[in-house]
DNA sequence: GTCTGGTATGTTATAACATAACATATTGGA
DNA sequence: TCCAATATGTTATGTTATAACATACCAGAC
């Protein structure tokens, strides 16, 4: 199991470990994509562009346009270092760098969190099923909504909250 | 396998059957949300929100505001009789009416069209998986883009298109 | 050195998707 | 008839994403 929100020590190991496969591949992470792969590690949650945009304005004290957030994102995604969720458009860290795919997604509905997994079974269903209809494939988007562990207890023992 | 483009007789079918499972349940199929319906169901690939609104627009010669739309649209989707689909913001009809739940939905990136395809052994592994992680799915997303079996072949082979 | 072509970023404007809030109409039962 | 629930209309705005063009930057050719 892996988790989006990563420890501090998580957080410079899977930056280190993008900044290796640039350099490898001779991919341009500049300073903004650097940046922009730095919020994304960071945050507690997926981070919608629009959140990306206003950090980096923030961090400018100057508006940036969604133009240079977008083709960041965009650099990030193309190169499987980061995932776009299409159920709630927003860009979380990927969790199997270098697999040049990306697993299922599970997304808690109540804190947002979302972690990838993968299971060689799914894509193996996966391919078969779209075999059976002569299907090719080229980009899967596996994605479960629900509860993760802590907040399915959270819910189901709303005593633990404070009566104030 | 079911396709999303439906021939004449399918489509009539396929609205009957909504039909009689609004009038088995109390649901009020009004005019509006049937016309959506049927728009839905003749289109030949998903369509999105703005080309309802669109087509309801012609149809009354006066623009219909989005809230319109959507509406209707919330309420098929909520039934069950259609399906939003996330990678493209598109609405598609559902192939399996009455399951009350939706299968994977195989996405042609050249012509468009949506076939929607149930496989237990992908709910399995989907729960499995998630049950691994103490997660409680609620709703699932599993969509391929790619190739549909007609594209693939005609992109295969492109001397079948025209010289001139 | 400077020219040049490729890549990245900045800037402006707009397209595309979706909902909040409130008004009106319709319907079916008390 | 009156009421309450449901559905639709209307206005305005929020949210997500891209088109089009300008500028900056850098590496290799000449
Ligand atoms: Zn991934
Ligand atoms: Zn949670
Ligand atoms: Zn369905
Ligand atoms: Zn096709």
């Amino acid at each position: 199991m892996t988790r989006t929100a990563k420890t501090s020590g998580d957080h410079r190991d899977w930056v280190k470990k993008v900044e290796d496969i640039c350099e490898a591949n001779a991919l341009q992470l500049t300073p903004l994509r650097r940046q922009v792969l730095e919020l994304i590690s960071r945050a507690k949650a997926p981070l919608g562009a629009y959140a990306v945009i206003d950090q980096l304005s923030q961090s400018r004290a100057k508006s940036v346009a969604p133009p240079t957030a977008y083709r960041a994102l965009d650099f990030l995604v193309d190169h499987g270092f980061v995932v776009k969720i299409a159920s709630t458009n927003a860009y979380a860290p990927c969790d199997h760098l270098g697999h040049h795919h990306h697993g299922m997604l599970l997304i808690c509905n109540r804190c947002g969190r979302a972690d990838e997994i993968e299971n060689p079974k799914l894509d193996a269903v996966l391919a078969e099923t779209a075999a059976r209809i002569g299907f090719r494939p080229q980009r899967q988007v596996v994605e479960i909504e629900g509860l993760c562990g802590a907040c399915g207890e959270a819910v189901a023992a709303p005593q633990a909250l404070p009566n104030g």
